[in-house]
DNA sequence: GCTCCCCGCTTGCAGGAGCAAGCAGGCGGG
DNA sequence: CCCGCCTGCTTGCTCCTGCAAGCGGGGAGC
């Protein structure tokens, strides 16, 4: 049996917790949630001309489930994201940022300067990646990431 | 009811699924890795000289949970483990690397990273960039993706 | 001595991830 | 015509994540 004062004591722990988590849910935006990923798995499907059953096998996981995400009824762990990401041959970066569980890579990395720099390419081959680049970025208009920041740095205080 | 030849098209399908899982399990280093990130979590903590109610209230997570994570004996989710991160004053890319989920950028060039991260850039058009930055950079220079690669690449037929 | 408050850990349960199995429909060839 | 093979979707199950509630113990104040 337990004292009344010790119940009490344990009592204001979950009070605390309840508090926490609140405030928790204040500063996180989380719910949303997003089919967008498996909008984006879609898209970049069948952007590469992929059965849904092919780049299921390729990327190790199950086809039901497969579609099941990519119609955002569920919601795929990191560890299948990484595979999937791995079935597009695409970074998983990419994949867990349209997850909303990674930030931008803030600053724009600025490709070309790199390029430039880059100890491992001779001036030639430069060039030519640059000519490449030039023809792919495109950039028409310019909507660079709509910047939404899921669960980036938050302000501990305001 | 169901002819018989097409209950054999279906069982052919679970038997290439079954032949595929197979093939993953194989090359998947999978299960071995967790406990990792409970000890690399547990060391920022104490670090930090922060104990581990406070921080699974700033990281919004409940203690016992916490408690399970740093000892190894549950996987945290991806979410939880950005969560962590915020708690921690860390990144949350290092936290995902510590658990296998996303590979070590260390030995790859900046020219690699402001590929991938460049918003302007479709994801095909990276890889077509990549594997051409691939071809042509000097190999001598830099030794190139280390693969140890919890998640890495696979083949396509054994 | 005894309370009070913190520490970390254990337990039981709700809900969701992920898969095996099965289903409906479209298309080419015998 | 209908058989085989593809496409994607739905269902029922198992396993595990993540939390609320409770436990035992150690140090400070009375």
């Amino acid at each position: 049996m337990q004292n009344p004062s010790e119940i009490v004591s344990q009592v204001r722990d979950s009070v605390t917790h309840a508090a926490a988590s609140a405030a928790a849910e204040a500063t996180t935006v989380s719910t949303v949630v997003s089919s967008q990923v498996g909008d984006f798995i879609r898209t970049q499907r069948n952007a590469a001309q992929v059965s849904l059953r092919e780049l299921a096998r390729s990327a190790g996981v199950s086809n039901p489930y497969l579609s099941q995400v990519e119609r955002g009824l569920r919601k795929p762990s990191a560890e299948i994201l990484a595979q999937i990401a791995r079935g597009l041959k695409i970074s998983a970066e990419t994949l867990y940022e349209q997850a909303g569980i990674l930030d931008r890579r803030s600053g724009t990395p600025d490709t070309v300067t790199a390029i430039r720099s880059d100890p491992a390419l001779s001036e030639r081959h430069k060039a030519v990646l640059l000519d490449l680049y030039e023809s792919l970025a495109d950039s028409t208009a310019s909507p660079p990431t709509p910047q939404h920041a899921p669960l980036s740095t938050k302000e501990e205080h305001p």
